[in-house]
DNA sequence: CTGAAAGCGCTAACAT
DNA sequence: ATGTTAGCGCTTTCAG
């Protein structure tokens, strides 16, 4: 760190007088004469002061930083997800220390750990999608860090939360796979403990039900959140004796992968297969065909989760909670527009 | 923060003993009994205590934090890089705070001036593309805070760097092209004061000497990194009396802006247009045609970044510099492959 | 109007 | 072998 910061202590040498007429006169104390005033506020900016926070949250028990854990920042959703949090956060003088779960049940044990031992003021989550045990969460509890899970949550009874309107937005997929002509529809879901996988999978059924088209258990798969089984389930998927005509997944990564899949067995989109997948990433514009997807608000996402975290840090209450539910929509492209492309 | 922390005062009232015996008998200070030390860290373990980083903080004039500066979070290739310097700098009893400046200068001072005044122990910086003057790093310099620069870089005699072989990758790039069967090359680079954009260029011009092809300046053209910049550079481009027949860009993000623009005019990827971009991320292997790119060994840069700074912090050599170039090569994808679709 | 003192949590030199 | 003290930078009583 140097000794390159001033401190309250070289203003007043300088200036002959106490550390703490230094420190009123800083914050226009009016007991402190203006002469005074105005001398220590003229110096502290020519020295360029700037309080040190070590010794600030020391005194005031609170760091000034926020703890965000996520399960990999190289997913365009928790990045941008990311960038909401950072955004809003550093606005209200906060700043962020990121931990990556790696989706690592381990390591977000880990991360919980070391981001209390910290002292951060507040938490944001997001759940590795290899954790089914939530009992780490009781520390936080304990330690009374207000913390809000986003995306994908858990005991909501306990912490507030950010997510999508997972049902809704299912749901209104299946419909639109049923207009635009397709009947046996799949959903490639992620583990089956985790939020969005259980609400996703409510609206796909829901879906269904509207469509009067009957669950397929053999359509509904439910994978580890990577590229290999991604493309492994896709395989099955096509090797059925009834193979699916849509496939619908839980993010836009995963699109990917299927649409390659898809590919490599000569078979067309969306004219053999559609498809749709979820957040609505940039790429979903550059492939080809372009990705019909669940446009999902992430960067308003982490705005909103660090607004609510903040006014539960500042409220002192850390053991309120709220749960917000985003509105998205989907965005229609080629990949699932069977009917049009038969015209 | 709450009051839930434990502190050696709680320990010590506990055991009624003084609070320096219980911090020398966290560290297995021999002067303490053994009696003693085994209860005290007995009672720590039972009650989860962790040191108070603010207290040590501001004891040892060390935060324990360093700031990371990128342009944007959700870039694969900041995104990636991040990932290793948190990897790494975990492992090291650091943790990152991050910042990004959205590529515009402003933002950029903001962060430096943020960070510093959060008394990092030190600055992992990516230039924003607007920043063109470098004087507000003076302010890292005086105020003896270690920085290292990754991929845009500035003042390389001041402070230390990690880069790319851009000289190297850009040219073989052109060798590449010249031996697929491509003669009109362009490259669409960023801004012409960013050391990418200067190296690569270099690079570029080095490779087309080496083909004996003679440069034309409408062939190099430098744009604001951003996608509606790199569409209009690709029309323009193809809009020549005499266009292109191959394309090198900066970035495999502008590399897929420029794909979506070629496709648009009906050209054929490679037949008619080849196409190469730089970093090689995931999206690559999935847009149609498949990427040809640099694999950009971006997780390793950010362990590189991060294990140089460290050592300039550890070592208190807060002025210390050294360059570090890391080696690249070419991913061959479809986009590239002229002659072999041909046959 | 201003200064001295205490305390946030911790360590290290200085007593005993 | 253990306790006391001072000090990191700051705010906030409490005394003048």
């Amino acid at each position: 760190m140097g000794k390159k910061h001033i401190s309250l202590k070289d203003i007043a040498r300088e200036l002959n007088i106490s550390i703490s007429t230094v420190s009123r006169a800083l914050k226009n104390h009016p007991d402190v004469s203006s002469s005074v005033t105005e001398k220590v506020q003229a110096l502290a900016k020519q020295w360029r002061y700037s309080p040190n926070p070590l010794a600030m949250g020391l005194l005031k028990q609170k760091s000034g930083t926020i703890g965000v854990i996520v399960p990999d920042l190289v997913s365009y959703f928790f990045s941008s997800v990311i960038t909401g949090i950072e955004n809003y956060s550093k606005d209200k003088g906060y700043s962020i220390v990121i931990a990556t779960s790696q989706e690592s049940y381990e390591k977000e044990l880990e991360c919980i750990e070391n981001l209390l031992n910290l002292r951060v003021d507040g938490l944001l989550v997001c759940l590795s999608q290899h954790t089914s045990d939530y009992s780490h969460f009781n520390k936080v509890w304990d330690a009374e860090v207000p913390l809000v899970f986003f995306d994908r949550v858990c005991r909501t009874n306990d912490f507030s939360s950010v997510v999508a309107d997972n049902v809704d937005a299912a749901k209104s997929i299946i419909l639109h796979f049923y207009e635009t002509g397709a009947s046996r529809i799949a959903f490639i879901a992620g583990p089956a403990h985790l939020s969005i996988t259980r609400e996703r999978t409510a609206g796909y059924l829901k879906g269904l039900k509207a469509c009067s088209l009957k669950p397929d258990n053999n359509l509904l798969v439910n994978i580890d959140l990577n590229l290999i089984s991604a493309t492994e389930a896709t395989f099955k998927l096509l090797k059925l004796p009834n193979p699916p005509d849509a496939i619908f997944t839980i993010n836009d990564t995963m699109a990917f992968a299927i649409m390659k899949e898809i590919k490599k067995h000569g078979l067309r989109i969306p004219e053999d297969i559609a498809l749709i997948g979820f957040t609505d990433e940039f790429h979903a514009t550059v492939v080809e065909p372009t990705l019909t997807s669940v446009m999902h608000p992430t960067y308003e996402m982490g705005q909103e989760a660090a607004h609510l975290l903040l006014s539960q840090i500042e409220s002192l209450e850390p053991h309120f909670t709220k749960q917000v539910v985003m509105k998205t929509h989907l965005v229609v492209r080629e990949s699932s527009m069977k009917v049009i492309k038969n015209l």
